[in-house]
DNA sequence: GCAATAGTGTCTATGAGACACTATAGA
DNA sequence: TCTATAGTGTCTCATAGACACTATTGC
């Protein structure tokens, strides 16, 4: 008896990559163009409904994964979005569990720009389709303060990094930079860093060490839910 | 097309009241006696359908309202739940999407048990049906980790409030003892506190000087979501 | 040698916490 | 006068940031 009411799953997918202009690393998403009413011809959060038999989380790599053939480096839920003037009037009212992921900047070349889908910076983006331009903005706020207390910037990165290119991935997410010295500290402090026998050479300087991160420890404290 | 796939919306209550060993202000959550299958004759958390022209927080506020008589001081959502194992396997497939709230004592005080309400102290809980003892673990962590870095804590307290009464709601959910002085000092230092002229007299020892919280800043800050 | 970045040393300002001290009401 | 809590002063320690300095590579 209950009035028509879809469920629908969401994700902003965050990948580092050159600014064209500054050539500098900046922060970019995929969106999609709606092919469909309402918002026709507009972009969008890629998305779409949850399978009966899967959880959140799961819909949420699912959908990311058929619209840019990509894979999460991290996966956290960020909000549920269900107002009941989000769509037009004559659209069907629709709850949006949306979802954040990090993913690393080879696997989104791998994921190039398909007929309907296109990576956008994210700080640049034209109007969006219903309420997708707050969600994105609230992405942006959610994940540049988590990069502040937690090592999620891993996520954008390899297997092993040294300490100028994590200090890089800050840098592009804060939007400010930061002194090599202090920022080498800290995370020495922070014990989520492990040092390897390997070297970075080629630069004409000094040889960087590579660290790698500590895999017993997660990418986020999420507390109780952490695994969920 | 879709399966049957149920949206539901439940909120963690909570309120300060004396611990009934300690006599020490405690936690504690109403929680309603579930009176069908599944799970009948546990405790839940209240909650109940969404309704078609209703907002989520509304839809929170409102079955808070309508169980406990309460209205929140502070409501904020924690999280969408809807994993597809979350209910017996008889049952329809229910995504929750969970509010928390802070109400006021003497708003606990009128909102008494009922027959089928019954508050608990929060650490101290019984067995509760589906994933709510989860969800209520994760409640309390989001609360403990809030108060330490907003002012959330007010939404405990009446209009103004001794220096004295604010620390014995922070060392509550805290768990532990806080030292007064250093307390103030920061108490002092985050601007959030407005000194007013009275004075809460009547205790052997100097009267203490009421503040209150400055009206113009939010209780806590969700950054582009405030206000959603 | 020079340019460039890796990596170290160290000073200062700030905030948290410990704890001694003074102030003032009620009994 | 005594006790309890309000409220102040001050010391120590940990951390963030600024910035000078040394180390090592490619050219």
């Amino acid at each position: 008896m209950s009035a028509p009411l879809s469920l629908a799953v969401s994700t902003v997918i965050f990948a580092l990559r050159p600014h064209p202009g500054t050539r500098r690393p900046a922060l970019w998403i995929p969106l999609v163009r709606r092919i469909r009413e309402p918002h026709r011809g507009l972009w969008a959060l890629p998305g779409g409904p949850l399978a009966p038999e899967e959880g959140l989380a799961a819909s949420a790599a699912r959908n990311l994964r058929e619209t840019t053939r990509l894979a999460p480096q991290y996966l956290e839920q960020l909000y549920a979005f269900g107002g009941p003037d989000r769509s037009p009037e004559e659209a069907q009212r629709t709850v949006s569990v949306v979802y954040w992921a990090l993913v690393r900047p080879e696997e989104a070349e791998a994921g190039a720009d398909g007929v309907n889908v296109r990576w956008f910076v994210a700080d640049e983006l034209p109007d969006l389709a219903f309420d997708h331009s707050l969600i994105v903005e609230y992405a942006l706020w959610r994940l540049r303060n988590k990069v502040e207390y937690s090592r999620i910037a891993a996520a954008f990165l390899g297997e092993t990094f040294t300490l100028a290119e994590l200090r890089a991935v800050h840098e592009a997410v804060l939007q400010r930079s930061l002194d090599p010295a202090n920022f080498r500290r800290q995370m020495e402090a922070s014990g989520r860093l492990v040092a390897t026998e390997g070297f970075r050479t080629g630069g004409r300087h000094r040889p960087a060490r590579l660290y790698r991160h500590d895999r017993s420890i997660h990418l986020a404290d999420n507390g109780p839910l952490t695994g969920q």
